[in-house]
RNA sequence: GCGCGAUUGGCGGAAUUGGCAGACGCACUAGACUUAGGAUCUAGCGGGAGACCGUGGGGGUUCAAGUCCCUCAUCGCGCACCA
């Protein structure tokens, strides 16, 4: 060992011996405790960045600790290496779209290992690899053939830069998620998961139990995305028709208050209903400006409310009475049955609507005013009441409360065959296709007499053509290819066509995670067995942008894998963690402001040990994290001085290990303060994810050895175990620098291979310790007493001392609480 | 608008169950060693001369509140005409 903390070299030797030696080889023993720790996989852009450090740095952590607290740990690391960037560099600079991935995930897996991450890099997977992407066509096809893949024409979201439909969850206000694009409207054919089928069980498991180990502002926003009202659908005769208009509410008790309908302007039935007659004109050009606003001009809040008269009337099935019907932009289509009652007394929109059209008001809830409330006049309202209330104007419920009034309402209309409880969700079915070339080709063939059926599976994986063309323009670039398409029906064998399009790709990416259970199976997607043993996930981690997204569809994913019983478990993450940003003074690190900091400079001045350090204690994990260049020199200073540490009690003291005694009060403070590190650590990374405090107290213990080690007869047998388990502990945070005082200190074997040492609860009990004595809850005094004197004692004690004493003269005292190990607060008047 | 979350020294942050607020680190100040220091070591470091005052503001519960309750403010995030 150099005597100057030559960290390049160091971290050099350290990745070569644990790759040499397979240190991070992970097998299946049956019956051992697992520990799976899990982080994003990145997308294979060439570079890694701070945000990448942090959280494959926290990853890290808690796998080499549970490696050495006894557990058999999976680690693995892949490449979601499917996407548009790929095909952009293809567009732009002629390279084909797997050289650009293949070099990109090269650079990014030498960079990985430059920061001594440990992988089990023999269970590396990329998603654009043909072994993979085959199970996945596979995947999909379990999938059709279970009722939950299909084929749709539906005006569908269309980024026109990207040229390419997305997902709702990829649509951001209104605007393509990746390019910011504004999103326009299509009517294509595309293939579709029913997600929705599995609305319901992922609402659920959010509450009962099964995600505990989640953030809760995580489990918010699905449930928000998911978004279930239970309401009531009402049908409406229209006047004069056979037509029948079906509502959807969740405010049946208010169907007494309707004054009208309102229907999507892209409603079914709206042009027939208008067709010949004096209305058509108006209600076309209606649609027509609606159809050319874009998603944030027609969702927006603020608008005054638009809409135009179809010229018919429905009636209300509770009262006959005649109500107009219009078309508005503020009823969705794709929300509910697409047809709205007009509550203006109670809803808000509707208050508008009707104000904009001179339509009438009826109250039909009275509010409960309490003592001191202003009232509110029904007969003039200046806005919707929306509160609860008692029912009035209403035959059937009058008098009643209005929430007990929805469920008579209900009930009533399900018996008089005009209504029904229904539950809605804003969750929309999952459009899998996308119109790009690098992407797992959807395995399905059309065939003319057969339609719709997939590829037989001893055919997969269908490969990606390699003679295509990338204009950037029109269709799937596959559609170029002369070969693709063409085929033979899987079912009569007749010519038939392929699926051009691609899978959006983050079906890759919802069920990689099982992948890495047995990555290099060829004859299925992966082995029950092994899945069984791994799953589910006890660790998973990476950034909250991927709350809704990857999050729920890899929820989605693992349900309908464990109803088709490939697996055991139906949900794939028991615990999550979402690591916050790294910043740089206050600002998202970004080219345009120019404050990126790149994790290679770090590396190359400081080494990965001290990046790894500074990222892990500069910010609990979940916050942002603010990037400090004194801050990483502040973790440099930190590892120099350990390391100097170890240096000079080596050149000073033999390492054989003796059995000491713990006798001086220097022995015990030293003692206690390396228990009080090794119990620290062991819960903030084995429970807590406190990675800041947990290095806090490794420095604490380190200063505490400084102070030692120069004090009077130092107990070299127990300076020599602090060391030893101080390096122990400190080895999962910066791993490299460990092995290199690891090996100088004599030990033969990897640091990796060690028991995570264990704490004494002896040690942490302290025979004197200092309590506080209050006065009226302000400190007056500091006491040493016996740690194991009782509350009697204790109050004896404090009541003695003299400073206690002056203070207490001329006063009565009230009371005496005394709380053994923390304080006594006396109470005077 | 609705829903989450945050607010503690000059800064990042700690205080896990209501029990000494400011651990640990950064920055800063003084000193030591030194030809020199952006190295290292030592000491100091919330405010106030002090009694005391201090965890965004105001109120409450309690012997005791950064922590619990009410209320207001500011910032951040998510959703947003979802009937």
């Amino acid at each position: 060992m150099d005597e100057r903390y030559n960290f390049s070299e160091i971290e050099k030797k350290w990745q070569k011996y644990w790759e040499d030696n397979n240190s991070f080889k992970t097998i299946e023993k049956y019956g051992d405790k697992k520990y799976y720790v899990l982080e994003m996989f990145p997308y294979p852009s060439g570079k890694l960045h701070m945000g990448h450090v942090r959280n494959y740095s926290i990853g890290d952590v808690v796998a080499r600790f549970k490696k050495m607290d006894g557990y058999n740990v999976l680690h693995p690391m892949g490449f979601d290496s499917f996407g548009l960037p790929a095909e952009n560099a293809a567009i732009k600079h002629g390279i084909r779209p797997d050289d650009w991935t293949w070099n990109n995930i090269h650079e990014m897996e030498e960079q990985l290992k430059e920061l001594g991450l440990s992988y089990d890099w023999d269970r590396e997977i990329a998603t654009c690899h043909e072994e993979y992407y085959r199970w996945m066509q596979w995947i999909f096809i379990q999938l059709y053939k279970k009722g939950l893949a299909y084929k749709k024409e539906n005006p569908v979201n269309w980024c026109p830069s990207c040229q390419t439909v997305l997902a709702n969850e990829q649509v951001v206000d209104g605007a393509c998620e990746r390019c910011k694009t504004e999103v326009t409207k299509k009517n294509l054919s595309q293939w579709y998961f029913k997600i929705t089928d599995y609305a319901e069980r992922l609402l659920d498991n959010l509450d009962n139990g099964k995600l505990d180990g989640w953030p809760n502002k995580v489990k918010i926003m699905q449930k928000n995305w998911i978004g279930k009202s239970t309401g009531c659908e009402v049908d409406f005769k229209v006047k004069d028709s056979d037509e029948i208009l079906t509502v959807f509410t969740t405010r049946v008790d208010t169907i007494y208050g309707v004054s009208f309908m309102v229907l999507a302007p892209e409603y079914p039935t709206v042009l027939e209903n208008v067709k010949g007659t004096e209305y058509e004109e108006a209600v076309k050009s209606y649609i027509e400006k609606v159809n050319h606003m874009n998603e944030i001009e027609r969702t927006s809040t603020t608008n005054e409310k638009t809409g135009v008269f179809i010229g018919k009337y429905a009636i209300n099935p509770f009262n006959g009475e005649e109500i107009p019907i219009f078309i508005s932009d503020y009823v969705l289509m794709g929300y509910g049955t697409g047809a709205v009652m007009g509550v203006p007394a109670h809803d808000q929109r509707d208050f508008d609507f009707a104000k904009k059209f001179n339509l009438k008001i009826t109250p039909v809830i009275k509010p409960e005013i309490k003592e001191g409330e202003e009232t509110i006049d029904l007969e003039n309202l200046s806005e919707a009441f929306e509160a609860e209330g008692t029912m009035i104007n209403s035959p059937l419920i009058n008098g009643l409360n209005n929430r007990e009034a929805i469920s008579i309402m209900i009930k009533t209309a399900e018996e008089k065959k005009i209504g029904k409880k229904t539950i809605n969700y804003k969750l929309r079915d999952w459009l899998v296709s996308r119109q790009r070339y690098w992407g797992t080709p959807i395995p399905m063939i059309y065939c003319d007499s057969c339609g719709w059926v997939p590829e037989k599976e001893e055919n997969l994986p269908v490969k990606l053509p390699t003679d295509v063309e990338f204009t950037g323009k029109g269709q799937s670039p596959i559609s170029s290819s002369k070969e693709f398409a063409n085929c033979k029906c899987p079912v009569c064998g007749k010519e038939a066509k392929r699926e051009v399009d691609t899978m959006d790709t983050f079906l890759d990416s919802s069920w990689y995670f099982l992948r890495y259970c047995d990555p290099r199976n060829t004859k299925k997607a992966f082995d029950k067995e092994k899945v069984d043993y791994w799953m589910d996930v006890d660790q998973y981690i990476g950034g909250v942008e991927h709350a809704i997204l990857h999050l729920m569809y890899a929820r989605f994913f693992q349900m309908a894998l464990f109803d088709l019983g490939l697996t055991s478990k139906e949900e794939p993450f028991k615990n999550l963690l979402t690591q916050g940003m790294v910043n740089k003074d206050g600002k998202k690190m970004s080219k345009s402001i120019g404050n990126v900091v790149s994790p290679e400079e770090i590396i190359t001045k400081y080494g990965a040990d001290t990046a790894r350090l500074f990222i892990l204690f500069a910010a609990p994990p979940e916050k942002e994290l603010d990037w400090s260049d004194a801050g990483v020199e502040g973790a440099f200073r930190f590892l120099t001085r350990v390391y100097r540490l170890v240096y000079e009690l080596s050149g000073k003291y033999e390492f054989a290990g003796a059995d000491f005694e713990v006798s001086t009060k220097e022995d015990k403070a030293l003692n206690n303060k390396l228990h009080s590190a090794i119990k620290k650590v062991s819960e903030d990374v084995g429970g807590r994810f406190m990675f800041n405090t947990a290095i806090s107290s490794i420095m604490e213990l380190v200063n505490e050895m400084y102070k030692y080690k120069d004090g009077e007869n130092p107990n070299v047998p127990l300076l020599m175990k602090a060391l030893k388990d101080l390096i122990l502990i400190l080895s999962p945070f910066t791993p490299h620098i460990c092995e290199e005082m690891w090996e100088h200190i004599g030990e033969k074997e990897s640091i990796v291979n060690m028991s995570w040492p264990e704490f004494d609860e002896k040690a942490l009990v302290l025979d004197e310790i200092e309590i506080v004595v209050q006065v009226n809850g302000k400190v007056k005094d500091k006491l040493s007493v016996p740690a194991e004197i009782d509350k009697a004692g204790l109050e004896k004690v404090a009541l003695e001392s003299e400073k206690i004493q002056m203070l207490l003269e001329g006063k009565t005292v009230v009371k005496v609480v005394a709380v053994p190990k923390r304080l006594v607060n006396i109470v005077v008047k």
